[in-house]
DNA sequence: GCAAATTAATGATTTATTCAAG
DNA sequence: CTTGAATAAATCATTAATTTGC
């Protein structure tokens, strides 16, 4: 069974701000603070360069979908380097997982409207007569 | 600025490395040669203005990973204005996407701010559970 | 002003990823 | 689990910009 259905017990523990879950829910690197200059207090959670790579590295050493107790692990860790709670890195997560799928399913959109062999085109001259969109095209 | 930039304790040498005629070696454009020896075979592509122009409006205009197709009309339309092959268009894209991403990322990083407030907000509840801690995470 | 020396830009290659088809 | 397709990241290499001493 599912063992990793991933119920997300982490953001009933503190008051979530649901009022922010909406707009798109797109980056999940958190921009800059919403201030002018100076060090006002962010609503949000802002990774820390050093969190963002333990992420990073984390995520392409294949931890996609991480379990509660893997969660309260990388929070217990990351929270070294800055304030950091198990909601953030659940969210982190969650939004990593759905912005490379976006990122890889508009690329095999924008592949699959030609199917064609992009790179190997351009390894060899395209004007060598041996191709036959050397013509044309507009 | 170019701390860790190449350090090349022989490029007074001469030696022209390109042993590989790959890009024919015609007369690419070449900014502003000696006025009085032919043109020296260039070894890499070198845009002319009105190339750089060109691809910049199509980049801003929103084409940022051109198709194989797309590439072949860029080129044909690119190469009035001198010799140029497909591969030197999707090295541009290529390459221009990555810079620009370079510097947007490097201007987050340098705003990115980090924060010292702790909180403690998962202290109890996060371990509670039963859950053994000390599993490898990867 | 002018080239040699140096630094910054950028074209071209290589390496490491991604999702998902088989 | 392995591999196909296609990058994007990182790196290498060459060119232009510029600095520098004369």
């Amino acid at each position: 069974m599912g063992y990793s259905k991933t119920i997300n017990i982490f953001h009933t523990e503190v008051g979530v701000k649901s009022l922010q879950g909406r707009s798109g829910g797109d980056d999940c690197y958190n921009g800059h603070q919403p201030s002018s200059a100076a060090s006002q207090p962010s609503s949000r959670w802002n990774p820390t360069p050093e969190q963002l790579r333990v992420l990073d590295e984390l995520f392409g050493h294949g931890l996609k979908t991480p379990t509660a107790q893997q969660i309260l692990q990388v929070t217990a860790r990351l929270r070294h380097f800055g304030k950091i709670e198990g909601k953030n890195v659940f969210y982190w997560f969650q939004n990593h997982r759905a912005r490379e799928r976006q990122k890889r399913r508009r690329e095999l959109m924008s592949m699959r409207q030609y199917h064609s062999k992009e790179q190997q085109l351009w390894s060899n001259k395209e004007s060598a007569g041996g191709i036959g969109l050397g013509t044309v095209l507009y």
